[in-house]
DNA sequence: CGCCTCTTTGAGCTCAATCAAGGTGTGTGG
DNA sequence: CCACACACCTTGATTGAGCTCAAAGAGGCG
């Protein structure tokens, strides 16, 4: 094990997903891993390519996407730090990406190999469990969009900040999205245009619902995104 | 064990799921299990209520719905037999069922108790790769679905089509979507109208791209319906 | 300083939603 | 056995939410 990987042991053991093992247990789990350090908008998997890898996500942001048939990106998830991305497709051999990996401003990430997941990972039941959970929030957020599909514009990105800033500290009845997002973004995560999304945004903007500044979003009033997201009229 | 389900484990064992498993192997994964016969439009599990059991299709086919805020019926997917239902929440002790499933026609569901879950499944590593392999091509699905969000109906309705009969037998070119399934019903996978969906499929039955008797669908002439997924113009 | 990405606003257009109305098949209760 | 309800299918006419196109300003970076 590397010296960097040592160091970063004490925060990886903070995460949810390694919290409840001992050190060995963790290194066993670590075996054959590099933290790999991103600056902004670097490609980690790339979609198609042979999955020989998973992650799990050290600090910052990633996205994981797909490029549609016109060419246009579309924003599958956003991973923040303690998730596991393409863990799923490490119990296939030579199976592709199914999506590509890319880092949001400056990240890192644990990567790990194959082997490790099918010698270790699968093997252990307790880490079975907090990676099922994981995949159960995910799939949990696919199923909400599509519920949204019919919903107004508006309904769905109200409905996407709540549920970026759900797990988010809330201070003061105020909630904060943990992650640096551009109007591109959030429209390639809808499957709608920038010029939609911003036109709603800057309607909430200028009546104090929400405030932007740089890529940070707050939301200074939820209840009434919340009821934008139930209203569908 | 009960009758009825001892009868049955010959079929079991022939899923994809449980055939590289022994007698007494399968029969630990079935402790408790009870199989369900289910009419037309039956609930199995009901959207919000506290997951205490899974499934494992037999036969038929049952779909995962869920109902958007402006009261209709959104389907998030199909499950054919050998697919696995509810099996992610299983995991956590009091976690409502994040769907609806509803049998389409008759079906043969086994019912298996959470505790059996906790207990066998998590801890068979080999079972857990099917497993995840199942959730690996659901959450694919969902995927593809988001990545088709901005394309035109037409293009929707062909990947969905596609998608649903590609584990289907391909005789003479053709392929079959074995599954019994209304235009509502694809309406509501995809998020759109009801007449959208009449109005692209009438079309296509007349130029014989294809064909359709009582629910069941046939595609004619895969290319086609694959080239008019792909053009998005 | 030019290039790039992100944001913003306006004007016009289009695709699919909505509304309306009629047809068919199936189950059900009087 | 008929009548009625209900779920599904079909077609046409109208409309509007969101897309497209265009143009321009605002930072950040080599």
């Amino acid at each position: 094990m590397n010296t960097a990987l040592k160091s970063a042991l004490v925060e990886i053991k903070k995460f949810e997903l390694f919290k409840d093992f001992d050190e060995s247990t963790v290194q066993q789990l670590c075996e054959n891993a590099n933290i790999k350090v991103h600056a902004h908008k670097q490609i980690v998997f790339n979609f198609g390519e042979p999955a020989t890898h998973f992650g799990v996500v050290l600090s910052g942001a990633y996205k994981l996407t797909r490029i549609s048939p016109v060419g246009e990106e579309s924003v599958i998830h956003f991973s923040s730090p303690g998730d596991v991305v393409a863990a799923l497709v490490m119990t296939k051999k030579n199976t592709p990406y199914p999506v590509t990996v890319k880092s949001m401003g400056p990240a890192r990430m644990l990567v790990i190999h194959q082997d490790t997941y099918l010698n270790y990972w699968i093997k252990n039941p307790m880490l079975i469990i907090k990676i099922q959970s994981l995949f159960s929030t995910r799939m949990a957020r696919l199923q909400n969009h599509k519920v949204m599909q019919r919903a107004p514009m508006a309904s769905k990105v109200a409905s996407l900040l709540l549920q970026l800033a759900a797990d988010d500290t809330k201070t003061e009845g105020q909630l904060e999205v943990p992650l640096p997002l551009t109007r591109k973004e959030i429209a390639d995560s809808l499957g709608v245009t920038v010029e939609s999304v911003i036109r709603v945004m800057s309607d909430w903007a200028k009546h104090g619902y929400i405030s932007t500044t740089d890529h940070h979003i707050k939301i200074l009033q939820p209840e009434w995104l919340i009821h934008q997201m139930e209203q569908c009229d």
